[in-house]
DNA sequence: TTGACATATTCCCATATCGGTATATATTGA
DNA sequence: TCAATATATACCGATATGGGAATATGTCAA
């Protein structure tokens, strides 16, 4: 076996620097291919084939216009690894420590102050 | 050149799913090597290999006590992850697309209604 | 020192990757 | 129909990967 495929999810498709970047972009609204490749610094084969793995794990949608192809931010795509994610944000964020306190201090008096420390 | 080494950084480390469980389980506390052995089920030198990767990236530390050598979650290291993630969220949360509404509304009586819509 | 235990490293292989270049497919206009 | 434009696909090469198996390193205990 190999390492897993780009197009396995969204956490490998959004591993590649380049990827993210066309998110960030298509973040401001829909965009065609060539618009794209004027704002990255790429070309436009490779900018299609990051797209072609976008799409395969449904972080953008792709409307024909013309002879255009206009792709769209699909943002929810990206909700496992918010949440994946988040669940650590108390290891850096100094709100959810002080949360912490409380509710450790909540849970002690809830269980009764049989004092065990 | 091919895919970025899995070394290169969080996203890249954290996007095979054994290292996403590795740091799940170290959210517990810390671990000696073949304790995960255990909960994982993979073998011994894998888990060495992905612990490798992720000290690489600062995800984990580790400390020697006697023959055993106990990782520890390093949690700021997902921060960069969050960061890029989390302005994202209003594309699936109705909770900002609600603050959305607010301000634009905001911003609208701010400038002023010469109402040019 | 020897043996047992804990962990890391090395070697192997099949595979998918990314960028580059060339080409194929579509759509429009003359 | 032909040329121009927009995008996608195919092919190439170098490379790092992840699991498997074997082995090396390190530490303790007797």
């Amino acid at each position: 076996m190999a390492r897993a495929a780009t197009t396995a999810d969204a956490f490998n498709a959004v591993a590649e620097p380049r990827r993210r970047e066309i998110l960030d972009l298509l973040a401001g609204g829909e965009r065609a291919v060539n618009d794209l490749v004027e704002e990255l610094a790429l070309a436009q084969p490779q900018v299609s084939k990051h797209l072609r793995v976008l799409r395969e794990v449904g972080l953008v949608d792709v409307r024909d216009e013309g002879r255009q192809r206009l792709y769209r931010l699909n943002g929810p795509a990206l909700k496992p690894i918010h949440d994946w994610v988040s669940s650590y944000e108390r290891t850096w964020s100094e709100r959810f420590e002080r949360l912490d306190v409380v509710l450790r201090d909540l849970k002690r008096k809830d269980e009764g102050d049989d004092g065990d420390d």
